[in-house]
DNA sequence: ACATTAATTGTGT
DNA sequence: ACACAATTAATGT
């Protein structure tokens, strides 16, 4: 598949063809397997990923270097925190670890600015998404904040099963609770009483959902 | 097919 | 949180 058609079917508000001509033009593609950091707390932001494919986990660390996950990436999302990075050509505040196969487009910084001023559409899509990821911050804050752990988790894996598209969840205890910030001991009690409850069925490495 | 090992999950304190 | 038991999956023979 070309370019082109990629942007149209995962990012349909970019039609305009001028545009569409430019990204064609300046953007490159990046494929990262599993396991590997698309960007590391530290690091020079050059260019603004548009996600095609793949799951990111972005998190920031503390000092004593535990991490905190703020969101998931998925197709058709980018990196908000990156953003606000190339704007003043700053350094990344985030890790950004593949979960998933990653295919992405990059959009050099450059171009960035240049396009904002040029193309409404591209204006409008950078302030949608960066809407989009404040709204999703500010939901993690505040489960953080004033929701106990057994609703942090329903959250968590209703959150998870309506991004991976599948109510069939795979993955350990141990996963979840590093990104719940609680121990894999709670986590795997949490989610017996759901299995208990009926609302999820339990096996090695996998979680299914059944009526949450 | 079976035994061995490693990883994950369950439970009591 | 820790220690340990139980279970399940992966690997070698």
């Amino acid at each position: 598949m070309n370019i082109e058609a990629t942007i149209k079917n995962n990012f349909p508000v970019l039609i305009d063809p001028a545009l569409l001509a430019e990204m064609e033009r300046y953007c490159t593609t990046k494929t990262l397997e599993a396991g590997y950091n698309f960007i590391e707390i530290g690091d020079q932001v050059v260019a603004m990923p548009l996600l095609l494919e793949g799951v990111i986990k972005v998190v920031r660390e503390d000092d004593a270097g535990n991490e905190l996950l703020l969101y998931y990436l998925n197709g058709g999302d980018t990196c908000a925190s990156t953003l606000s990075c190339c704007m003043e050509q700053a350094r990344s505040e985030v890790r950004a670890t593949v979960i998933e196969r990653v295919t992405a487009l990059m959009v050099p910084i450059r171009c960035l600015e240049e396009w904002m001023r040029k193309y409404a559409g591209w204006r409008s899509f950078i302030m949608q998404s960066y809407r989009l990821r404040f709204e999703e911050l500010l939901q993690t804050i505040d489960s953080i904040a004033f929701k106990k752990m057994d609703e942090r988790l329903v959250e968590y894996l209703i959150q998870l099963s309506e991004e991976r598209n599948t109510t069939t969840l795979l993955g350990t205890h141990q996963e979840i609770a590093d990104d719940l910030h609680t121990s894999r001991e709670v986590v795997s009690r949490l989610l017996k009483q759901l299995e208990r409850l009926g609302k999820v069925r339990l096996s090695r490495n996998k979680i299914e959902l059944l009526k949450l």
